[in-house]
DNA sequence: CGCGTTTGACCCGCGC
DNA sequence: GCGCGGGTCAAACGCG
């Protein structure tokens, strides 16, 4: 009961429209689980923000002492909170490496005989796809924190709900959506961090497969930030969420590298994603794992990865 | 009627 | 082997 109204205060502001509950700031960090195999072999922007490896619990993200006392793009007169939560990369000691959320990203495969045997024995069981496969693979994961009023962020996409779970040792329950495009299984996780309930995790899983139905492949890109808070998000229907504009022009430290590299921060099939901010909100992506050793892969699919990562900041590691 | 959300049940991996 | 926690399914429901 209690927990009903509790999900349902959520929902409601997961409802709202993001006009009157567009977050004022907005600060960002990044996961990314690339699939690979190498453990230790590669290096993203992960070290060069002196991040190590993270787990798969967000929370233990969360509630990770700061590396860095305070990060240079965080100025933490404007967000003092968040600025500490979200720039809250695991120390070398916080072994939450776990890496070991089996996730079913190829829960799409086909079933085995032996599989078939076992959905008949489990008579009303729902069949699941999913299978002993040892190496199941994951799909590429981006994860960010933004501090918003909004737990269901608009990136351009279209979202269908397809379950909610409580989240051990959190009063938010996490959500979870998938990409309502047919053949595109890309998933999207949200929950709202105990430490900071101002502060929202979504971890993107997979890769679209489609052009973003809001904003059309070709006008993607650096989205300018009155545009991506009037256009992006609010046209879309995406389901009453906030969008969020990546900021760009504020943040001294990006703009200078990307004046520098004269590199755009998005990639083609870039989602309008764009994140809010106020002159004091700044993207910063960890990596939770590493990224492909292979160039050329990185080049082709990041996933989520290279729709959001600078791309100076995907520079392929150097062999190691 | 179509689409999205809610929600309880189920499945699976992992740790003990 | 068992329990726990995370992730997913699908029927029921709500809304436009």
């Amino acid at each position: 009961m209690e927990k009903k109204e509790e999900l349902k205060t959520d929902n409601s502001m997961a409802n709202s429209t993001f006009s009157d509950q567009i977050p004022t700031t907005f600060a960002l960090s990044g996961i990314f689980d690339m699939p690979c195999e190498s453990e230790k072999g590669s290096l993203g922007f992960m070290d060069m923000l002196g991040i190590q490896d993270y787990g798969s619990s967000l929370f233990d993200l969360l509630q990770t002492p700061p590396v860095q006392p305070q990060s240079p793009l965080l100025p933490a007169s404007t967000i003092p909170e968040s600025s500490e939560v979200v720039n809250t990369p695991a120390t070398p000691n916080s072994s939450s490496i776990s890496s070991s959320s089996t996730e079913a990203a190829n829960d799409e495969q086909t079933k085995t005989v032996e599989e078939e045997e076992q959905d008949q024995e489990k008579t009303k069981k729902q069949m699941k796809p999913k299978k002993k496969n040892p190496k199941r693979q994951r799909e590429p994961r981006f994860a960010f924190m933004t501090k918003s009023e909004v737990d269901h962020l608009d990136d351009g996409y279209r979202w269908r709900k397809y379950g909610q779970k409580a989240v051990k040792n959190s009063p938010f329950p996490r959500s979870y959506y998938r990409c309502t495009t047919a053949a595109c299984g890309v998933k999207k996780r949200v929950e709202r961090s105990s430490e900071d309930p101002s502060i929202v995790v979504t971890t993107y899983e997979g890769t679209h497969t489609h052009p973003c139905p809001i904003t059309p492949r070709g006008s993607i890109g650096i989205v300018p930030e009155s545009a991506a808070f009037g256009g992006g998000g609010g046209g879309g229907g995406g389901g009453g969420a906030s969008s969020f504009i990546i900021p760009q022009s504020h943040s001294s430290h990006y703009q200078h590298q990307q004046q520098q590299q004269q590199q755009p921060y998005f990639y083609n099939h870039t989602p309008s994603m764009t994140f809010s901010t106020n002159s004091s909100s700044f993207p910063i992506f960890l990596q939770e794992r590493q990224f492909c050793p292979s160039p050329s892969s990185m080049l082709r699919d990041h996933g989520l990865l290279q729709d959001i990562v600078p791309s100076q900041m995907r520079k392929e590691p150097k062999e190691e």
